[in-house]
DNA sequence: AAATATAATTATGAATTCATAATTCAGTCA
DNA sequence: TGACTGAATTATGAATTCATAATTATATTT
């Protein structure tokens, strides 16, 4: 039985949740912002029903808030959410990690070497967007690798709602330096497939992008009280 | 500033989406079974839009899958799916166990511990409908108890999702001793708050029950195989 | 002019309607 | 009898409509 797949016809709201999502984690739509359900129609060229649909589902994953006869905001990146969601990450990344080790093969280690190796690219020039895209690309690869669907839609919702504050703060010289780090001896692991290290250290690295991140914030907030 | 909680007026597709993951949580709505919209908007007396959005939610939550044009079908709990989730749950207590230990005082440790001895009394008596909730009940105080909001809904959802597996197989005695042996040991890593040994501990456990499940559906398997 | 009350407008929650896809069922033919 | 065809029925996706809550604009009072 060759397991042929169904063919997905999409709906209006599941392609809405996409866009409204990625209008969201790429800053277009910003936190707080409120979101006319109207305007919103028009330049989705949709009635109000399937949109709606969107909300509520996007509602529920974090990304809008829904307030009652009021309509919906975009759901704003606070100090707090960060300190919350940084540690759920990190545990899942540690899962990550231990499963990596335990399924990929040599072909898929390649895959993820050549990545690493664009990201230290991007790095000695310093070009931050290109950095951040094979950054992405290793930690999905990782993901992939391990093998489970439910962690990574899990993680992929969950380090989408932190992502957007890269808008909010920048990536300190510093720090970039230190993940550097981290990742050649997230890779050294990951050739050893020392699945219980490379767990601990993909944990422990998101918590030092946390704390950069919140030291960060903490220093905007600080300035801004000042002026 | 006195946090004021906003009031909240329910909507009805919030409510629907309580109710209806409740129905599918207790059992009442069968893995696989067909949702028809008409049959429930009838039985709920609403219309077809509020539970329409409900369907929606949950569906990203993974408790209904969407058909296009064919409807909404309650979620299967698969052995697939069962271990996918659980060694995520399993990540996510492991976080509970030691952000508890972080933060729990003496008042929170005494709530624990009463609803232990409950737990304990429930199985010296062998009933298994008070072990669950009193079981139940161990977790989600913990969870309360680590402060981090988005990690209980993060981690009811998934625990909702396996929860659903106790009605396709039983507790076995062999396994109900471990998991109290387990508990006895976990109430003593949390007087001592000693959260990373709590924290594997809690890992070990939830891994425990998975084990226990899995056996339990391959065995259930077996025998239908042979008749 | 500022503050309040009232009316007009707009936006939202939910029911209804409409077009179309899926399913059911009767009829036809081998 | 049983597989196929096509009409009738039903269910679904999405637009529209309707009632009401929220907001804005206007009028009134001091």
């Amino acid at each position: 039985m060759t397991a042929i797949e169904h063919i997905k016809r999409p709906t209006l709201h599941e392609e809405l949740v996409v866009r409204l999502r990625e209008l969201i984690v790429e800053d277009v739509l910003k936190p707080g912002e409120k979101i006319p359900e109207k305007d919103l129609c028009d330049s989705f060229g949709v009635s109000r029903t399937p949109l709606r649909e969107a909300l509520k589902v996007l509602a529920s994953e974090g990304f809008v808030v829904l307030q009652t006869n009021r309509g919906a905001r975009v759901a704003s990146v606070t100090r707090e959410e960060l300190l919350e969601a940084f540690p759920i990450i990190a545990a899942l990344e540690q899962l990550v990690g231990e499963l990596a080790c335990r399924n990929l093969d040599a072909a898929g280690l390649r895959s993820i070497e050549s990545r690493h190796e664009a990201m230290i690219a991007a790095y000695s020039t310093r070009n931050r967007k290109r950095y951040f895209k094979a950054n992405q690309d290793i930690h999905e690869a990782l993901i992939e690798a391990s093998g489970n669907t439910l962690l990574k839609s899990h993680h992929e919702l969950l380090a989408a709602r932190v992502q957007r504050a890269r808008f909010i703060v920048n990536l300190l010289d510093e720090r970039w330096a230190q993940a550097i780090e981290e990742h050649e001896a997230m890779m050294e692991l990951l050739r050893k497939r020392d699945g219980k290290k490379l767990g601990e250290l993909m944990k422990q690295h998101m918590m030092n992008k946390c704390a950069a991140i919140i030291r960060a914030i903490d220093e905007t907030e600080q300035s801004e009280a000042g002026n």
